[in-house]
This record gives C-alpha cells, sequence and structure tokens, in this order.
DNA sequence: CTGATAGATTGATGACTGTCAATATGGCAA
DNA sequence: TTGCCATATTGACAGTCATCAATCTATCAG
C-alpha cells in the first residue's frame, strides 16, 4: 500500500436506511446507504428544503398556504409534499377539504444520528 | 384561516448554505436553501454515501482503492469524489501518482446543526 | 527518453427529475 | 343534487444526472 513514495498500489479496506450505524464509523451496505440516500435526496431539493422548514416553523401547514410562498403550482406542491411524506419527513393530516402537513421530528433525529457524531 | 371547519382559506405565516439556522426553527431563505440542497444532493446518492462512509472508515483512502468496493469505473469514481468535494464534504490530497482523500468533519457538524436540534 | 500507471476530463447515452396544464377525486355549501 | 374548492394524479417536456469508453495529464520506474 503507498505510504509517501511506495510502488505498490495502496490496499483495499473494507430496514429503512435509516437504522445504521453513523456513516463515519460504519461502511455502509448497499441496502443501508439506498435508504439513507432516499432520505438525502428529499432534502436535496432548495424547494422541499424551503417548503420543510415553512412547515417545521409554523408547525402545521396547509397545502394551499405552501404555493404563495414557495412560488409554485399547485401540482408541484403536491408532487413535493409527496417526496416529502414517502421520505418519512412529513406526515398529511386530511381535515375536510384540506391537508395539514407536520414535520416528523423523530425522522430528522435518526437522520441527524445516521449522519454521524462527527 | 381554517380550523377544523372553517370555510375560509388558511392564512398564510410567514457562507456556503450550511451557514444558517437550523432548518426546523428558522425559515430558509431561498439562497439558503440552495446552498444547502446542494450539500444534501451531493449526499443524496447511494454510492456517494457509500464512498464517504469508506473514506470516514479509513481515515483516509485513495481513489484506486475506491473502484473495487464500490463496483464502479474509473471515471465514475472521479466524478463522484468531486462532486462531494465541491460539496466540501471529502478533500484531496495528492501523493505523487495517487490523490488521497478524507472527510471533512466540521462539514458533517455543520450539516447536523443545519438539520436542527429536532 | 520511454513505457506504465493514477487520476481527471470529455462526449455520448439512457434514466431520472422538476415543472406545469389538464383532468380526476372527494369534501363542502347551498 | 348541483356547483365550488382543495388536492391528487396524469401526461408531456426540458433539464439534469449517473455511467462508461476514450482520451488527456502528470508522475514514477527503468
Amino acid at each position: 500500500m503507498p505510504h509517501a513514495r511506495s510502488t505498490t498500489k495502496p490496499a483495499s479496506g473494507a430496514g429503512e436506511a435509516l437504522c445504521c450505524g453513523p456513516l463515519t464509523e460504519v461502511s455502509l451496505s448497499e441496502v443501508e446507504s439506498e435508504g439513507l440516500a432516499t432520505v438525502l435526496a428529499a432534502l436535496g431539493d432548495p424547494v422541499r428544503l424551503r417548503l420543510l422548514s415553512i412547515v417545521a416553523a409554523q408547525g402545521e401547514v396547509c397545502s394551499c398556504n405552501l404555493e404563495g410562498p414557495l412560488g409554485k403550482s399547485q401540482p408541484t406542491i403536491s408532487h413535493h409534499t409527496r417526496l416529502l411524506a414517502d421520505a418519512g419527513l412529513i406526515v398529511g393530516e386530511k381535515r375536510g377539504r384540506w391537508t395539514w402537513w407536520r414535520v416528523v421530528p423523530e425522522r430528522l433525529l435518526a437522520l441527524r444520528a445516521a449522519l454521524g457524531g462527527a
């Protein structure tokens, strides 16, 4: 394995994604990385991040109050809420004609844990 | 604004992306969400997550030791290390013919902080 | 200098994603 | 029941992304 000036090649080391050890301490399996990547990808969009922060800040928000602040069409909002909900980051409750969204704090906690202590 | 059975519409409330308040406490601006989304998107891919976890687990890894475990071609590995480096999550140091990668713990810390305390 | 090797870059390609218009669904009001 | 309204779903389209083969660059060994 390569040290500063070696000649040989360096030696090689080695359920829901969120049930895995910290990223920085344990090498992720393919399955674990798939699940964790799904959740992180859900957060990897500026519109969804702002959507989530609005929901979090207000505790509970109905979809009709997201179109304005986010400046997106109704189907687009619905698309993003769906992705966040699929990732387990928010949940929606239907009350009458409206759907109320709120965050799932445990999910964010689990995500933070999965990102490791470092 | 809609309470359980109202008829009117609910009222609307109100250096790097990682320098923003916790997601769950402050509504993100468009600029903040862009930067934060970039970092999260970098992590939103299973190959990059495993790459990062391998680097983190070993402390320092040369690119040539990533192709095997990840099962991807050399250009693909280079592509992923570049994205992670652009996101500030890893840094590469060239020593001789090899490039050695290691994680940037502060960046992960900042990310955890940006995800909020909840 | 020459040949070999690690890694980056380029180009092409198929897959996925964000977006919106149009439409469907299901509750509420009159 | 009839019509309206909040969301969800569908379909289409443009832009982005992951991937690899081919190529380029730079370093080391002889």
